[in-house]
DNA sequence: AAAACGGGGGG
DNA sequence: CCCCCAGTTTT
């Protein structure tokens, strides 16, 4: 806490004692830099004041003001937190930290920054800073990655807690983890920390946190299937998995490698769907947690539209009025000119 | 207990 | 190219 005051990190959110504006600021935050969720926020606290506002708005509408940020289901999980406060609480953010934690979007980080910070109530928080840094002051060598590290690390933040000043200290340590215990290349030469912390005497630093498991990427080919007519083209809302919510062009995935002018011939001929041109307009790739994706978008002047289940005709004069992923952002960008 | 879930920045 | 980020929900 004393390191704490001879730094500056100025965020909106600090300071902040409305519980619904730091509830908006925690879930923007989840697995999110700050750099990154700020203009976010800015944006939403200003669009939506007060959880009636977030508890009336079309998801859709939500959905767009969201775009880009990722991890769509913290808006679907915030739109329905927001209208279970107005049913069950009456708009007013409930105080008990286990009916905080009832609320759809809110785990055990997220329920104990709310308490703290808005009512000074005294629980710890435990996100990726905190790990690091209780790993590497106290030498906890257990996997933060499982249900038993877990568990050790939340007791020993709940030990670590100044019970005086929860907020401040949680605060504080976040701080210290975010900008100065770095995952790489910590400033250890400079810490007010290094003589005790264990880690550093024994130098093995750098092996602090430890995680046991590596995920697997799948990499998946997906071809995109842009028809054109005129001014107009098909999009259809992603009903489930990854981009739920989302807009995206007709695709079709293949299995091996990404689809060649011959493969969406002879996609289209199978199909039945009469065409003028095809032409490969954009390719990219995006990496998600668990999958590789490589997108190929195919421009196709077709004659009449293909009749495709919950596919909707757009113009390109009005197409930008959608929420979509990053990858077809990009290509709408790359054919904006 | 493990997998799923985005996007961006930095080394 | 890999790691990590103010984590939570679903399987």
């Amino acid at each position: 806490m004393h390191w704490s005051e001879t730094i500056s990190r100025p965020m909106p959110w600090k300071e902040e004692k409305n519980p619904y504006l730091i509830w908006l600021s925690e879930i923007i935050l989840q697995q999110t830099r700050v750099e990154q969720g700020l203009p976010y926020y800015l944006k939403f606290a200003a669009k939506y004041p007060t959880v009636f506002d977030l508890a009336n708005v079309e998801e859709s509408a939500l959905m767009k003001d969201w775009e880009g940020l990722g991890y769509y289901s913290r808006a679907r999980n915030l739109h329905e937190a927001a209208k279970m406060i107005v049913e069950n609480h009456q708009g007013i953010f409930p105080k008990d930290i286990n009916e905080i934690k009832k609320l759809k979007g809110i785990g055990d980080y997220t329920a104990a920054a709310i308490a703290s910070f808005a009512y000074n109530a005294p629980f710890a928080v435990l996100d990726g800073n905190v790990f690091r840094v209780l790993s590497r002051v106290f030498n906890i060598e257990l996997p933060i990655d499982t249900t038993i590290g877990k568990k050790y690390f939340l007791s020993v933040a709940q030990e670590a807690l100044d019970q005086q000043f929860p907020a401040k200290y949680n605060q504080a340590i976040m701080d210290f983890g975010a900008t100065h215990c770095l995952p790489s290349q910590p400033k250890c030469q400079e810490c007010v920390m290094n003589e005790i912390c264990i880690a550093y005497q024994k130098d093995i630093v750098s092996i602090l946190p430890i995680k046991s498991k590596k995920l697997l990427k799948k990499v998946r080919n997906i071809n995109y299937l842009v028809y054109v007519i005129d001014d107009q083209t098909l999009i259809s809302e992603t009903t489930q998995s990854v981009w739920k919510g989302l807009f995206q062009f007709p695709m079709v995935e293949s299995d091996n490698a990404a689809w060649e002018i011959e493969d969406v011939q002879h996609f289209l001929t199978k199909e039945k769907i009469g065409y003028l041109t095809i032409k490969k307009e954009f390719a990219d790739t995006q990496n998600l947690t668990h999958q590789r994706i490589n997108a190929n978008f195919w421009n196709i002047e077709v004659i009449e539209f293909p009749r495709i289940e919950n596919t909707k005709k757009v113009s390109f004069k009005n197409i930008n009025n959608f929420p979509y992923p990053k990858i077809i952002k990009n290509y709408l960008s790359s054919i904006h000119k």
